[in-house]
DNA sequence: TAGAAACGATACAGATCAGTATCGTTTTGA
DNA sequence: TCAAAACGATACTGATCTGTATCGTTTCTA
């Protein structure tokens, strides 16, 4: 492996070990037997197990918010489309045979103090793909944009939620049929 | 403390610092600590942590579980009131200054192993909430109380994951406006 | 009221945790 | 090409983890 890939490798393998069995649970020792990487080059990247965690959730927000983003664009061009699109995106998640939750929300699970940087990054995310939410529904035209990208991020944590529990897609689907019914009621200009 | 009372104790203390600082985090010393039970015996009423963890969401299962039913009957008696009354339920328990999330996705969360015995926890807690949705249901005369269920289920776990993260009670209010909404359209005999 | 059982206190075992120190080897970049 | 830096391997530290052993004291119960 070349160095210059050994940080990205680190994140990568970390992130596959945190959605697997979680963030305490996950040790230091974990991450470099199954990364290959000696402990000491992965101290030389990240100061504290706390530092790496909070790189691996940036590096996963990014990606998270380019993939879906990429996502809704490819699959709609009308405005009310896109917002619904997201709920396939969701679909498409929920279908991974690794998928076991948000990864957020399990970070703030485990470290519950609002101070403490971990939560942080988590809310930080959720106000991001709000953000999104209310970008799109902008976009559609509605007269109150913040209210659809706050029914639709509710109704995206309650499938989420439902399906790390059920381990099923169909959360997904229903909560686009409910997406779906809510929208209809709002006005558009 | 009497020794009738000594278990129950026990299981007070670990709940609450369970939700205080999830469920890896918390360890027996602090439990030992904080409820001033000396370790031998909380190790005579409970074989292992996992053992604690379990007894406790059972306690935390059974205590949920009656008082929304309690509240649920006290705040109405019309049926469609009363499924409706649930957001209300939440909406205090997100007002409780300790609240920290629903323990049951924590739980799951860091147990995320289906055979793990914590998780099946959570989901059978999450199941027996959904039946008492669809019980409420039925009893106001819906088509399709299954259906009911799981949106009103859908609405009240993406309400509570907001409100874990945004740590305000809005997440509630905002819900049982689109159940109402949704409810609306739901076909009854 | 007497014996059995539960209790508190404490020390301990053995594993695992995050993080450091050392040192020989490999890679990088000027 | 050569020196600096990064790397792998490994041993280590000190703290913390779950769980056990010991033993004197208290409480329950028959």
């Amino acid at each position: 492996m070349r160095r210059s890939e050994i940080k990205d490798h680190l994140l990568e393998t970390a992130l596959r070990l945190f959605n697997e069995h979680g963030y305490h649970a996950t040790g230091i020792d974990l991450i470099i037997a199954e990364s290959g990487v000696a402990k000491t080059t992965l101290y030389r990247h990240f100061e504290t197990k706390e530092d790496l965690i909070l790189a691996a959730l940036e590096r996963r927000d990014q990606a998270d918010r380019r993939e879906m983003r990429e996502f809704v664009e490819k699959r709609a061009t009308d405005p009310l489309e896109r917002i619904l699109s997201t709920f396939d995106f969701l679909e498409l998640w929920f279908k991974d045979k690794e998928f076991r939750g948000c990864g957020f929300m399990a970070a703030a699970g485990e470290h519950k103090d609002i101070a403490d940087p971990v939560f942080r990054a988590a809310e930080m995310h959720k106000r991001l793909a709000l953000a999104y939410f209310e970008e799109l529904a902008h976009a559609a035209r509605f007269r109150d944009p913040r209210r659809v990208a706050d029914e639709i991020n509710l109704l995206q944590e309650g499938a989420t939620a439902v399906a790390e529990i059920a381990r099923s897609a169909e959360p997904a689907r229903q909560a686009k049929r409910m997406a779906t019914s809510l929208i209809a009621t709002m006005e558009r200009y």
